[in-house]
DNA sequence: TTGTAGGCGTTATCAC
DNA sequence: GTGATAACGCCTACAA
């Protein structure tokens, strides 16, 4: 057993003042950067700070300038389940960048349901600046009344129109899904099957209609949907049923990489031949498609710079500039072996 | 273009004091559940502000109260890399699961190397009562001296020793790591190569001893490492490596699932059949032990129990409770086909 | 260029 | 049980 760490007391403004020998407001200007300091004072502060390990109090601070200069990237995903998921990552990737170098913090918050209010209160209670919301499930809309308070941006287009409107930046998976579906049509398949991903996210269901439409048009039945939740183990699971529903599938429409790639496992393992018996087509363009047993043909997202978009939006926002509500990337199919 | 969204100013604890026609203090009081409030005022304070849409200030209550109810989990990594890491995964859903039913808040950061000095900074700033550090690198030992301005708790034998100590719980890496490999050793493998951590990181050397260590008392030669660094990537890079030093590998004891998984697929594809002709042990018994493509034998640790433990003792300690500087959590061996 | 003084929105210590 | 009143540590006019 230990005695438990007493902590020792940090050092106040109050207190580099007294030993530099001047007042908190000549501290506070010199540490600040401000203009209208000497630079001889601003030297003479900056060192007795540093000498007493001086760290400003960020509560006291943003009482004072009603600023934390923090801003929060929610992930409304239970249990750091979302973790799993390298778009996911690759936005968050995206986004930690971009804030870096800035003046601002970043600070994660995954949002399992049960701690949802908690965090909520988190959100409106001063401390960040503003949040980023990446990964909107439909059930976490309180979520969308948030930009009364502190300006939010979303990536996704949010599922329900809000006045005034929520910032996001979106993809139209729609029409991405019908690139990647087209594709396959394109190479003569004609029973082309989707695993999608969780009814309850509008991008998954976007893809879905994408897929669907993409079949209409070519004038093939667009009965093959097996539901899935973007995870190694949903796609697995899909994909052989799949394969029991219809053993003749000759292409698959995975709604991301991850599932996409333990499709062509299931499909390996089942003795079919990938591309050649059945050509597999991802969506995300992830590490996951290089990592696939057959490197997957897959359409492409700028998941990182989506990432890197929403931070620089929400810091124009911050910074009083003017910006659009929302910001379309584009996408584009990479081809590679499975498809 | 969209007119910067104008947040409405949030109503403060005065205009909740106002509204209910009572002071500030009995606010404060009936809002945080205090004794000696009277059950009618409670109800009618809370009510008003439920109306008001009232949530603290949370800057201006940390400032008077020297508490901020938060607690920061650090990923000592760079760019949300470490995300690829199944076993941190593990590690942030205990933590995250234990801190939830708390009253405390639970705040990532990702510490890439530019962004330490402004994690540091934040951390040592009063805005978390606690820290909670993840995955400990040896460059990053700023962290080790944290816990003079703030309780920290450590996953892994921190690099260094300080006085006071800091907390941690680990786990025998070396001896987890000999007795995966012995395994392999009484399946009468001979030629019995490693696959490393990253080498800044003491777990990953303390495994890589352990793989030493029992095959000198096997008296088999210790002669075949390759460096990994925790990754798909590097995991397969590493294999292909060894398997052109020396095509007569028999066994491999990897320092994780995940290049455990990625050597599986290397060797599966030069022709080799797992186990048969090369057997795999890896380590953590992570998700990627079960989607490999051979399911792996591997050392497992208590990943998520892990994490859960760091946040318990660090909600102990900030109880005021004496706990152990020193946790040591249990692994054992998972038998699976690959080895 | 620097000092003075008031205030940011809470909690906490007194009285009443 | 409730109300004054003084902190908490910093920023920011305004004055000098």
């Amino acid at each position: 057993m230990a005695k438990p760490t007493t902590p020792s007391r940090r050092p106040t403004l109050e207190m580099v003042a007294a030993e530099a020998g001047v007042t908190r407001s000549t501290v506070s200007r010199a540490l600040n950067g401000e203009p209208d300091v000497s630079q001889a004072t601003i030297k003479h502060v900056r060192e007795v700070a540093a000498r007493l390990n001086y760290v400003p109090n960020r509560a006291a601070r943003s009482l004072a300038s009603s600023r934390s200069m923090a801003i929060a990237l929610v992930i409304p995903e239970p249990g750091m389940l979302a973790l799993a998921d390298p778009h996911l990552v690759a936005v968050m990737a995206g986004v930690s960048r971009r804030i870096e170098d800035s003046d601002y913090l970043l600070s994660l918050m995954v949002a399992g349901d049960s701690e949802n209010a908690k965090i909520m209160r988190y959100l409106t209670s001063g401390v960040v600046d503003g949040v980023l919301v990446a990964s909107q499930h439909s059930r976490h809309d309180a979520l969308l009344y948030l930009h009364d308070l502190v300006p939010v941006v979303f990536s996704g287009r949010p599922t329900e129109q809000t006045d005034p409107p929520n910032y996001f930046i979106d993809l139209d998976n729609a029409a991405a899904a019908a690139a990647g579906t087209a594709h396959l049509v394109s190479l003569g398949r004609r029973r082309i099957a989707t695993i999608t991903g969780p009814e309850d996210m509008a991008a998954a269901s976007d893809r879905t209609a994408g897929w669907r439409s993409a079949l209409v048009e070519a004038g093939l039945p667009a009965d093959l949907v097996a539901v899935g939740d973007y995870t190694a183990l949903g796609g697995a699971a899909a994909m052989r049923a799949l394969l029991e529903r219809d053993p003749g599938i000759d292409g698959v429409f995975a709604a991301n990489d991850v599932m996409a790639a333990a499709a062509v496992s299931v499909l390996l393992d089942a003795g079919r031949r990938v591309p050649q018996d059945v050509a597999v087509v991802g969506f995300d363009d992830s590490s996951a498609a290089l990592t696939a047993r057959v490197p997957l043909t897959t359409v492409s997202q700028p998941s990182e710079a989506m990432g890197g978009l929403m931070a620089d939006l929400l810091l124009r926002i911050l910074a009083g500039d003017d910006v659009p509500v929302s910001t379309v990337v584009e996408s584009h199919l990479v081809r590679r072996a499975s498809a």
